[in-house]
DNA sequence: CGACACCTTGAAGAGGTTCAAGAAATGTGG
DNA sequence: CCACATTTCTTGAACCTCTTCAAGGTGTCG
């Protein structure tokens, strides 16, 4: 086990609305301490899993910033994903009780380490956590919907539109600002997710900023056109 | 409830094994058939649920072929899978109690309707179910990585390779030929599902046919070179 | 301060799309 | 059961978006 885990509880973590269900008893918060067995710090660059590994747990991200990315053999690469605090990382090792994405810390990072057995031992008994968990895994099936449509359907305008705004929606429900953030991967990052080639994606952060859509100062990004990137999602006009 | 409605159960289902948990006791298979209320026929082109309508169960697919997709207001259209008997479709409503795409029969179709208030219940009692669910849906997540992958980061000839070679292994699994396979959808539904618009599915039909790598006549295909399909799929060579 | 990673921009090229026309298959109604 | 309408599929040619290759700029961290 980490050198730097520690004891802790959910019952008064501040994030406890964004990873765990609401409107719990004050019995049912105390078995649901029961389920965080330790926190684990990871240093920007290092990986909470990978590939491969054994699955045990799930990971409830209380600091910091991950990608998830699939690496073939072959040399192919995808990011799958970006998560930040509230969110939950790991799903994909349910399955075939070994992981099969890698996770990396894009920025330091503490985690709260949720043994899968415990997971599924407590929710036989408290109803609530049983179906948020679902809900959970529901809405990654959701999202990785919505990332199909963005790579199937949309050119890279729209493709990068629709990644900022996510991200400062995102951003916002932790209490961050509507129109500005700070990106914590790399143009490469963004391009792998998007689909993209790293020279498209700042091709088309410099076009935001010709446009007046945009600020932008390498990873600092002020959006000054909320409604212009909404307008290249949602218009029919630039569907092909 | 629909007229052609009719009860039944899973411990005799000849499909049990690729939609229901194995090894169980007599008891918990008892406990399973409690499960499906009832079974539904869907004829071709008709939706078994369409998005925004109320979620209230999972569908096991006994005959027949569905597509989900995604359809926005704004004209886009992304087909997110294609489902076949034995595999488990509705999952993506959980999460807002409401369904999120559509599911349309490709041809005429039998599920098995499964409450998922129920599922929940019996889940709660049966372990071996509730471990099941989470691994229904933690496949459907990685399945959709893999999806993401392939939108991400292949060209088209890989990603209709890839895509025949998921199919014929699916229906390999149910008894079907390695070799040949009879596609349920037209041209623009693969296109769709690819990020590939119609023409270019069906210029690299003819191109595979013109390599010796596939015999196709409309929707009957035939597999003359597997591992031509899966060096393209693999082969780091075409990777971009 | 120098090395390294990251980002930007230009120019040429490739892969896929669009538009268009026609052929083949499928379904429908008389 | 056939004729007609409709859907689906194929193929060509021009075009466009994104990629590739290349070079230089910017920022960061030991």
């Amino acid at each position: 086990m980490n050198p730097q885990a520690i004891k802790v509880a959910c019952s008064n973590c501040n994030l406890r609305e964004l990873c765990m269900p609401m409107g719990l008893s004050d019995q049912d918060l105390n078995r649901l301490d029961e389920l965080v067995a330790v926190r684990r710090r990871i240093k920007r660059g290092d990986t909470l899993f990978t590939n491969g590994e054994k699955f045990t747990s799930l990971y409830a991200i209380r600091t910091g910033f991950f990608k998830t990315c699939l690496a073939t053999e072959d040399g192919r690469d995808q990011v799958t994903g970006f998560q930040m605090a509230g969110e939950i990382i790991g799903l994909d090792g349910i399955v075939n009780d070994q992981h099969s994405c890698d996770a990396v810390a894009l920025e330091d990072a503490e985690v709260c380490v949720m043994p899968f057995d415990r997971i599924e031992e407590i929710s036989r008994e408290v109803t609530a956590l049983q179906h948020h968990v679902h809900k959970i895994m529901s809405r990654e099936i959701v999202r990785e919907h919505g990332v199909m449509l963005l790579l199937g359907s949309m050119r890279a305008e729209e493709r990068l539109a629709a990644f900022l705004l996510n991200l400062v929606q995102r951003l916002n429900a932790r209490g961050f600002s509507q129109s500005e953030l700070v990106l914590r991967m790399t143009r490469e990052e963004i391009g792998s997710y998007l689909g993209l080639k790293l020279e498209t994606v700042s091709r088309t952060f410099s076009k935001f900023v010709e446009d007046g859509t945009l600020e932008v100062k390498q990873r600092h990004v002020r959006i000054l056109d909320t409604e212009g990137l909404q307008r290249l999602v949602n218009n029919p006009a630039h569907c092909h």
